[in-house]
DNA sequence: CTGGCAGGCTTACAGCGTAAGCTTGGCTTA
DNA sequence: TAAGCCAAGCTTACGCTGTAAGCCTGCCAG
């Protein structure tokens, strides 16, 4: 997880991390079956950050609790979307997240299908976001002045009026963080979710 | 792309889709910067499929329309969720693409902050859904009976009771579908955002 | 007729995951 | 104390990858 979070996933090469561990390569076999087993395990180790709802929750608290710690997460170790994403079997950690979600929406009253509904829909929104915000191609808010402005440079504008416009008079202001929009949508979504609720009319 | 279609992204190598072609490997470089350079055009080919919004759309049919073929695309070609994924650098295609989900939505009523929203919101939905989806390991509804009372016969089911409860009651009746929850979480994200709208107080 | 050049081919290299087998040192047990 | 086991490391080798460098061939423009 170290080496990972240092040098990116992508350069994590079992000679390269026996390297860091002062050991050969293929001494690391004896501890780890192969390297999807290891990345298994990494996985396993990133999903183990994610705050699962607490008892006391009710579900809105813990739906939120849980997904924006699952974007903290994400945000933490970069290399944990491209994994989650490119490998599906759920391991221990999962099925514990996945009944402890289910588990807090059905105490706050879901039936079955709508906390079917509300899982998928907040699981593909977090996910989705996380994705987003890890391509984005700048890290700081200086960066992304100093590469909207070299865009907008080179962009043919007249072509591209609305996302031009945006760019200028939203993006490149002053203060404007796209994290922001993670709160807008996780409420926007929590807020329908409510809705079906029996009870809010 | 027809070689991805086949075989997959991961067995996509400069070798075997010259042997494809009748051609060695080295040969394609003749055409194509490097791996890279491929892989960033079949990205716009895939991108090239998404329906955008037409000009006589109302913002939500035309949200709907794009929403819906993304899915539809990434379906099609599921290495476009890893590859769409991995890299970031938006093509023209994208730009495209950009331009006239954001114009459909300010045409729409949106205000520029407003767009922005719907536009992180329903992007993360939708990608997130596609790689939800790809990751599934089944294909058909007979999968999905054979591998969930798999599942369940291997699974401590007293320690992931909600787990077991919706496995059981909810994803093996008959005639679920997973796909369906995409149009219901999309549905409640346009109804969501129907509600920023000046005028739906 | 000639030059350029597009489109292919050949060779070679470094890096990858990992199969197979070897060495060593410490612990367990008779 | 001796015997045996085994965990943890090492070595070598194989087939795969992307691609740099350079060569050959045939078409087409001047």
């Amino acid at each position: 997880m170290a080496f990972a979070d240092q040098h990116g996933l992508e350069s994590l090469s079992m000679r390269k991390l026996g390297q860091q561990l002062g050991v050969e390569a293929m001494s690391l076999y004896k501890h780890v079956k192969n390297k999807d087993d290891l990345l298994d395990g990494l996985i396993e180790l990133a999903l183990d950050e994610i705050e699962i709802p607490r008892e006391d929750d009710g579900w809105k608290d813990g739906m939120r609790r849980r997904a924006r710690s699952a974007r903290a997460m994400f945000a933490r170790h970069p290399w944990a979307v491209s994994l989650v994403e490119s490998r599906g079997n759920p391991g221990p950690t999962a099925m514990v997240y996945y009944d402890s979600v289910i588990g807090c929406l059905r105490r706050g009253g879901f039936d079955i299908a709508g906390a079917a509904h509300a899982f998928a829909v907040l699981d593909a929104f977090v996910f989705g976001f996380a994705v987003q915000e890890r391509n984005l191609p700048f890290d700081s808010s200086e960066q992304v002045a100093a590469l909207g402005t070299e865009v907008l440079a080179q962009l043919p504008q007249d072509r591209f009026p609305y996302f031009t416009e945006m760019l200028k008079e939203h993006a490149l202001a002053p203060g404007y963080s796209y994290a922001a929009e993670f709160d807008f949508g996780l409420e926007l979504i929590l807020d329908g979710l409510e809705r079906l609720l029996p009870g809010s009319s």
